[in-house]
Order: C-alpha cells, then sequence, then structure tokens
DNA sequence: CATGAATGAGACTTCATTCAT
DNA sequence: AATGAATGAAGTCTCATTCAT
C-alpha cells in the first residue's frame, strides 16, 4: 500500500517518463528492499550503495539511474517504512474502546513493528535522525510527527473521556508512552538479544498507564494538591 | 574531579609520551576539550581529525602526538564525560532519604547534566552506542552500564523498603526511568530547542513515580502529606 | 603465456569486477606491466600507488578499482613474474638428456631470464622474501619453491643415473647452483653493468658441475670425449 | 677495534667539539649498539628512530644530536658491522698454508660471522644492497670491495701455487665462493632456522674446492679441451 | 647536552557519483 | 534501460626531522 504511492518527490533524473513502465517499478521496488536490508544492518554511514547493488547483482550505476543518490534512496527507505508502520498502526488501531485497551493495542503493535523489521531500521531512523549538516534529519522528522498523530489522538480522547489525566501536558504524555518502549527497543538492538515482545509491552503497558491514568477522584485530586504544593514551594525558592 | 584520574586507558602513540608534564597535559586537555566539541556537533561519523587540529590552530600530527587514533580520542571523550556525569551524580544523590525523593534527585540531575553539556554528545553516545564493526559501542556499553548503577540500586533499596511495586523487573522500572527521559533530550537535540529542565523533570518524576511505586503506598503518602497540610495550615493560623 | 590462466588469485575491491571485459583485461595488464617496472625499480616500500597511475595517466583510484591494495597488486606482479619464468623454464628443459646437459639449459636460461627482465624484480623477490610482518614474504616463498623444483628435480634425476654425487644433500648442491648465479646477478644490479649471460653461465657451468658431478664420472666422460675426438678427427682425415 | 676508529665520515651536527667527551663517546656506542638490534630485526625501512630511542630511554631528539639522520646512523652501523668481520676474518685467516686450507677458513669464519650476529644485518646488507636512490647502496659497496679484498688476494695466491685453476676469471671463482654462502644464509634468513654453520662450512668447502681447484693436471688438459671445443662449436653456430 | 613538543610531507585507501556507450 | 569504467575529494595515520629551552 505504502509504496503503490509513488510520491514522486524524489524524482530520478532519467525515468522522467511519464508512467514508469512495470519494469522500472519492480527495480525500484527491489531497490528499496535490498536498501532497507543494507542501511538497516550498517546504518547509514557505513552502507554503501556498492553493496546494495551487488545484493541485486546490478550495476551501482543503475541504482543512480532511480535515485538521485544514497541520501534520496535512504530517505524513500525510511519514508516507505514509516508508510507501512503508519498503515499497520491505523489498521491495528479500534475505532472505539477505553483509552486504556487503545493504548495497550498502540503498544503492542508498535513494539511488534519495530521489532519485526529487526532493529535496524528503528536504529537508523534513532541514529540519523540528527546528524545536522544535509543530513537525513530533516526529512525523518515529518515521518516521525505523522507516526505520532495516531498516538496524540488516542491521548487527547482519553483525556476527553476522563480516563487519562489532564494534569500533564499531551507532549510529555507522549514521551511517557514512546520513551520507554524506544529504551527497550534501545537495549535490544545494543545487546543483539530479541526480547519477548509481547511480555515487555504487557509489563510497560500496566506502568505506563499507572502514569498517565486519571485514576479515581480522590488521588487525582491528592495529587492535584501535591503539584501546587510543590509549584508554591519552588516559588517561593 | 574526573579528571583528575588520569585513566591511562589512552596511551598515547606507541607510548610516545612519559611523564606528562604542564604543556603537554594542557595540550591534552584542549584537545580532549575541542574534540568534545567536535564530536558533539557532527557526531563520530563525520567530525574529522582535521578540524579539531585547526580549531585548536594545531597541525593534525600533534592530535596523533596525544592520542593513538580518531577512535581512542572519541573513547576518551566519552570515558572522561561520564566520568564527569558519573561523579555529578555520586555527588548530588543523598545517601538517604525515601526512593521518591532520591529518584527525584536522579531525574532532575540526569536532565540538567544532559542538557548543560549540550545534547551532542548525549546524541554522541545514543548514536554510536551500536555501530556493529570495531566501533565505540564496546567501549561505551561499560560506562552506560556504570552510570545506571546508581539508578538501579536506588529502585531495588525503593522495594526492599515497600516504596516500589516488586511486581515488575528491575530492568523494565529502570527504562521507565531513563526511557521518558531520553526522549525528551531527543526531541530537545531533534528541534535545538532548549527544554525547561527542571519543570520537565518534576513532571516526569510525578508520572514515573506512579508507574513504579508500590501504589496504595502513594495513596497513603497523599493522604499523609494532606493532613499533615492541614495541620500546618492550623498551626499557622 | 602465464597470464593466459587469469589467477583469479587477486579477486578486485569487493570483488567490483564481474566478468572480465577486454578493456578492463587491457587495464589490468596496463596496471601491471607499469607496477612491474615501479616495484623492479623503487623495490616494494618506495613503490608509490600515486606514481604507478602516473605512468599510466590514470587516476589512483582507478589502479584500487583494479586491485585490492599495494600488497595484492605486488603479489599479482611477483606472481605473474614467477609464471613466466617457470613457464619458460618448463619449456626450454629437455625432457631427457644427461644430469650436465640438463643443468647446463636449466643456468642458462636462468641467467637469460632473469637479465632479461630486467634486474629490479630479481632484487625485489631477493629483497622482500623476508620482512617478517605482514609482508610479502608468505606471497612469494610459495613460488620460489614451485620454481626450484624443477631443479631439485634434475639434481635429484642425475644421482640416480650416477651422474651427480649422492654424498651431499640435495638440498646443498642446489644452492651451489643458485648461489653463484644470484651472486652474479646482484652484482650486475649493483653496478648497473649487464653482464654477457652466456658466456658467464658456460663458465659457471663447469665449475658448478665440478663441484657437484659424481667425480670419476667426469673424467670418463673427459676420457670418453678425447677418444670420440680423436675417432671423429681420424675418420675426417 | 672497529668502533675504535671513528671514522669522521659521519660528522654529528652538533658534536663539533674537537675531542669527543668520553660521555659522548658511550651515547654514540650505546646508539650504534641499539640501532644495529633495531635494523636487524626490521630492516631499514620498517626500522624507526623512536624505536632506537625508546630501547635506550633516551629521547628521539638525542639520537639525532649523535647522528645527522636515520640513513647516517645506519651507514655506521653497517660500516662498524664490516669492520668487525673485515677486523675478524683478517685474525682468522692464516697468512699461510696451502689455498684450501686457507680457503677453508674463509668460509668456516664467513659463514660463522654472519650467523653469530643474527642473520638480520646479513639481510639488512643484502637487502639495501640496492635501493637506487640516495639509499645506503653507495655506502655499502665500498664495503663489500674491501671485505672481499682478502679472498681474492687467497685466490690468486692459490692460482700462482698452482692450486687453483686458471682457466676463470678471478671474479667468477670470487663468485663460486660466495653465491652458494649468501644463498645458504637466506634460507636461514626466510626459514628463521638457524642453520650448523660448521658442518655447511664443510660441505661447501668441499664442494667449492672442486669446482676451483686445478685437479690433477690430465683432468685440468682434459677441461680445457672440452672447453675449446665447446667454444669452437658454439662459434661455428 | 638532552629533550619535549610540534609538524610537513606524504602514503594508502574508500566511495558516491558521472558519463559514454 | 543498463552499465563498465573512471575519478575527485576526502580522510586517517606515520615518521623523520627541527628547534627552543
Amino acid at each position: 500500500m505504502p509504496e503503490a504511492t509513488p510520491t514522486p518527490s524524489t524524482t530520478p533524473p532519467a525515468a522522467r517518463r511519464g508512467a514508469a513502465s512495470a519494469k522500472s517499478e519492480q527495480r525500484i521496488r527491489d531497490i528499496l528492499r535490498v536498501g532497507r536490508e543494507v542501511f538497516a544492518e550498517k546504518g547509514y554511514e557505513h552502507a554503501t550503495t556498492i553493496e546494495i547493488a551487488q545484493r541485486l547483482g546490478i550495476s551501482e550505476a543503475t541504482v543512480f539511474t532511480y535515485f538521485r543518490g544514497k541520501r534520496e534512496l535512504c530517505v524513500r527507505v525510511i519514508g516507505d517504512w514509516y508508510d507501512e508502520i503508519i498503515g499497520a498502526m491505523a489498521a491495528a488501531l479500534p475505532a472505539d474502546g477505553t483509552a486504556r485497551a487503545q493504548l495497550a493495542v498502540f503498544m503492542h503493535t508498535h513494539l511488534r513493528l519495530f521489532l519485526i523489521q529487526g532493529t535496524g531500521l528503528c536504529a537508523l531512523v534513532l541514529s540519523e535522525g540528527r546528524s545536522k549538516g544535509p543530513g537525513l534529519g530533516d526529512a525523518i522528522k515529518p515521518l516521525q510527527r505523522r507516526y505520532t498523530v495516531a498516538l496524540m489522538d488516542l491521548l487527547a480522547r482519553g483525556q476527553q473521556a476522563g480516563e487519562i489525566r489532564t494534569d500533564m501536558p499531551l507532549r510529555l504524555m507522549r514521551t511517557m508512552v514512546l520513551g520507554p518502549m524506544e529504551h527497550v527497543l534501545w537495549e535490544a538492538v545494543a545487546q543483539d538479544k530479541p526480547i519477548d515482545s509481547e511480555r515487555t509491552a504487557e509489563a510497560l503497558v500496566q506502568m505506563v498507564w499507572a502514569a498517565i491514568s486519571a485514576g479515581d477522584t480522590e488521588v487525582q485530586q491528592l495529587r492535584q494538591l501535591r503539584s501546587d504544593l510543590q509549584g508554591a514551594l519552588t516559588r517561593a525558592g
């Protein structure tokens, strides 16, 4: 589905012909597929165009026939990947249900998606998300934002339903959801040790929910009291 | 204080330097300082030895007089930085106090430390933490472990004191603490927009504590707090 | 003829080259030819890849397109040279005949071959034959062994035929054959003065043969020769 | 004895003071001694001035206080070594006696001298004997010539005494003596396997003597006949 | 006299990218 | 459309050598 929308943001230098032939579309898909492999395995800097070409048994120059350069290819790879996980997440998230249930689905799905594709792409995105200069960062950020929209909506709806606490900015609650999962994924990457995504997700859901849920009224009020107090003390310095 | 222990892990090229004179120590400090800058700005791969030399107005060869190579310099840079933050954290953490108070100190200190030094080094460590080959990964991991020891101790003591839940593995609770903070730091890095470290830390502490506290205890403490407060107000007239 | 067997021992960098086209084969030959020149003139250490490239009017990078590195190129140069002389020697040596006749052919051919190709390669092989580290030594030794096999066979057959003394180890007799020739070649190299290979070879053959022949046999042969000669003169009237 | 004659061919840059102090003479001897070690182990190209300095526990610069540079130091090292072996050979060679006896002494002594010092210096001399450019070659050649004078005299006297054949140029007979010994030494170097110098020398003496001795009159005459015949045939095409 | 410190001059090697065929 | 071939630009690292102190 994602590749079905050949975002022409990346105009190949030569492939100017209006409609891409079936053959050339296949080529593009091949390069994207193998490019994803290589970038995931090696990271952006250590990936080489020649390795991508060799794995496909094609010439290095052919890669440049379809993509303006290494960076553009990588941007496409990451873009396609985001398209996939955004799509998969949309398909997995139930249209309705409690916020907690939706959060559970989100987190389970997130961990599964990121682990399924190997942790390489996860690392790629996390690593190259910065890289000042003319890096990939600028291309990646919008995608990340698009991806987190679903989570933000979920959280906002939870607040309106009174399930999720309202004394914290949405931004920070998003962090409470995504941060632990990224950390877990980093550990998996670093140790190259696959984790039990289901078990881990379930445990994290429990803790995250405890962190962001509205709790019963009394507790909520008490928390508000404490928060006010601390703020006052801080200001009083 | 951390640099006061000149870890001789970095032997100069062929042990050219015997006893470090005042001048050579200054040179080493200069190179480490500028190296930290450049590695933080550019990341390991994009940093170049020539840039480090040029910023100091010295010859590239001089850098190699004091450090065996680019990798060794970077390892030393990261090592010194870890020494600093581990030392600072040790100095900041109170010897006793409730687990919650200690956690609050830990998180406030963590965010402050990582933001003070610029986000570059944070990014460097997070990025190069993997890097299969003979990368920095192997040199960084032990440092990270050393750093998180303080947190693990804190959590374990909290469990023994009944403050922290015991139905979750320590590892995942560590993730609940570090994950959100890393995520917040990443956002700061990506948007190059400084965050209010104190406010953010306070909010995160509240949520993280809700996630990992023994629960019942929290309510009890809150009630105690309300009770104390009312008593105080009464006494204050 | 030797180059006709494109020993794929030298895999191009990351096997960039698949099937060798006519053009690329020509390039490889060019580089090998010039590489042979430069290595012969300068020796391994003093030869530079940039000089090889410049003499061909090509980029240094092109050299590395066809050869993995300086060492590999040099190994290939030496290997090809050995292939040539081993082939030439095999072609020159008669299948049968007395040991003395064969030795004469061997020595004449040896001197001619080593002088024809310039003494540089000879010096290269002799010089770099050691070079502890990861030098060329390990690559050269098997070739030298292959080359001397012909000589060893010759000597062994001579012993069995009773022509060559059996009171000395084969190894030392090989030394008696090769040593003087190498010495003569060294002198030629050092003085850059070409020698009369035929005359020198003939003289050396006589002395070497005196050193290794079965002795009694020689006298007998000489007497036979005189006798034959006298008979021939008589018949010739 | 050799170092006792501080050939001022190598004028140290600074040590201009007429009489070298005892202390500075010791320094020079130390550097020469260690330099010999290092050059012997590594060869000229792979030896580094810093290693020589480090083994002595002195500064690299100090080496340059006493020697103009690496090359000059190496030339002195080789020169001193030649002085030693020339002196040792002179001491070993008997003033009179048969040519065969003298040859035996010469060869035994030669092999012993070259092996005693390790094969490294031998390899150094043999290797760097060439090296065009501003190599060591030019400095080594005169020494080699000086060394071989003793052998040439020996051979000439043998001819006059009728012990050594006169149908070969002296130059080639010198080659018959030195060549096999160098070859044997090369093998020892290449295989790093020490050889039994006495046994080897004895065997070589026997063969070499067979090669260059006058033999009895009949044989000599027969050889002359054969030689004449071959020459005639060659000329006749 | 000894040396700590600094460096200029290269060497080898990698890779993304271009272009004629 | 595909590619063989070529390369510019850059980067890391080594070492003999100089000089002020």
